[in-house]
DNA sequence: TTGTATGCGTTATCAC
DNA sequence: GTGATAACGCATACAA
């Protein structure tokens, strides 16, 4: 007879066997252990230990037709960022039934769409991703997917199915708002990494910039460069040795900004005086540095934290309140562009 | 007839017929076009287009009896020293035919047990674990796994399996040799959230200011709380408070040491020369801050991407040459501790 | 190169 | 409350 050799570990019909039972009593007992009685479960839960067995996810994935995986994806691991919205979802899913598969696109929309393919081969319960920038076949794909899909970190008139998130355009126009109104004359923007989101926080600083009569657009240093403090460091120091007359600069995200600061510090130049720094997050460091350093606040953790609320009210069977939720985000407004005027 | 409804997504089966063709061969032309004529392969792919078919991971990891899964357990997720391992992973594995499965323990073994549990029950093909510091339990759930086991970020004589790292022990002397050799007399110990490997680094440390004769149980500062800038900042502004002669600090990462940089700063505290700091791991913003900060650089995308070798060896069936792996560490000096003699 | 029959380990369905 | 049986969707073994 043709035989086939399975991985050779305990199944389900191991313990059966052990607990003089059948398989579909050791199936419930381990599922929903109400409905075995306690005589049995207790024989069952025996053999179980006694074998070390461990249910085949998948096997139990096929039969039930639907799995417990929540796919993630995220454009990069190491930006605190995303890793705090990733930690709100590892949080919340952690503890109960579902498994998180986490994807990196590393800001390139081929491979998040690669990634998309795969994760919904495995017939996901849901999935959330960053960003509103798919390209049109991931949103398709997503479209058709049966299950809940959660973009996270923006906003937009027109989910995939849900979002959460803030405009980063309001975000980068309330900084640009802040340094105009805090008297500074020669405004820049340094931005690293240029994505989508730091586009619309750019296009957001810009309208500010002209609505106060101090947009220069020779005052736009951008690199597609990652962002570090490091190259915050350097940029800055290239940035005021071309143009000596800046006064504040918006750095498109945390990192860059304390790069800048450290930068100027070098220089000799004297924050926030000499120049008037703001980041974008507020990541926790911006309060200890010194001097501090003004950010625009958004909340990474609530971001995460509300997107699996909506996927489990969803899978609950309720309907959502909204489809569309903006947390918003607000200015801290520290030393680095508190100056004397 | 009883039957049973399927997901309602498009089965191989369905691509079979609308190609004209039997399920293996639509299984083999996806798997490995070569095996099938160009005639057949076009008209499948055309199929699977048409019906947007996408095969289930599911019922293919039932059938051949092994997934292609990577289950990886890291206690943090914003601790920016898994991220980086992280990482390396992910590019390693990212376009292969695997998938990362990541569990974040948060540092409780409990947490790293129950996970070690789930992640088994996929039949991963291997399994990436931070540190050396499991539960008898979860030792065992790991050593009985037909798969095999890297224990990454450490080293130690006797790994689960396969072990690539470095050890903390010897990194925590380093740092205490030079601060030592920097001529610094009253050196204290500054950490937060002292997981196993801390203690180690405090064990290291300990060994060499107790050689050089400048131990002094009184300047170990710990606490449990989780590490930060801000928290770094707070701790040595009362450290100092507390012990005014404090000359030198060892902080156990990173951004405790940033903290402190900030702490002193603040209090008017000039570095090097009133008060030495040294942290762990080197994240890139040390080399930029002002001043510059002294670390031990250890290089976790090295630990990532070498635990994938390791596994892709093992998996494609040959002998890897070590099971314990050693990638060392450096000392690099900086402004931070390099003061006038 | 292609197809047929069967098994992978679990759960849904129906019967007792 | 418990059990027998047939799916779940795909890949292996073997044959042609």
């Amino acid at each position: 007879m043709r035989k086939r050799k399975g991985a050779g570990r305990p199944t389900i019909a191991d313990v059966a066997n052990k607990a003089g039972v059948s398989t579909i009593t050791v199936s419930r007992a381990l599922r929903d252990p109400a409905m075995v009685s306690d005589h049995l479960r207790r024989k069952i839960n025996n053999a179980v230990r006694k074998l070390n067995y461990v249910p085949h996810s998948h096997a139990s994935a096929l039969a039930s037709t639907r799995s417990n995986i929540i796919g993630v994806i995220v454009p990069s691991l190491t930006n605190n960022v995303f890793a705090e919205s990733l930690r709100a979802i590892y949080d919340a899913f952690g503890q109960g039934a579902f498994q998180v598969q986490l994807g990196n696109s590393r800001y390139v929309p081929a491979e998040e769409e690669r990634l998309v393919r795969t994760f919904l081969g495995q017939r996901p319960s849901a999935m959330i991703v960053a960003g509103t920038d798919q390209t049109d076949v991931t949103r398709q794909l997503l479209e058709n997917a049966e299950c809940p899909v959660v973009q996270i970190m923006d906003v937009g008139d027109d989910p995939i199915d849900m979002i959460v998130g803030f405009s980063h355009f309001e975000g980068g126009k309330a900084a640009g708002v802040h340094l105009v109104q805090q008297g500074y004359k020669r405004i820049g923007f340094l931005g690293a990494r240029m994505d989508p989101r730091s586009y619309r926080r750019l296009e957001g600083f810009k309208e500010a910039l002209q609505f106060g009569g101090r947009y220069d657009p020779d005052l736009i240093m951008t690199t597609t460069v990652s962002s570090s403090v490091s190259l915050g460091a350097e940029l800055i120091a290239q940035f005021c040795a071309r143009r000596p007359d800046l006064d504040a600069v918006f750095c498109n995200n945390d990192d860059m900004a304390l790069g800048a600061l450290f930068g100027c510090q070098k220089a000799g130049l004297s924050i926030p005086d000499d120049i008037g720094i703001i980041g974008f997050n507020d990541l926790e460091m911006m309060a200890a540095a010194h001097p501090s350093l003004t950010s625009i606040r958004t909340d990474r953790y609530a971001i995460g934290r509300h997107a699996v609320e909506m996927i489990q009210s969803v899978l609950s069977g309720e309907t959502p309140d909204k489809k569309i939720v903006d947390l918003g985000f607000e200015l801290q407004v520290r030393q680095s562009t508190s100056r004397a005027k």
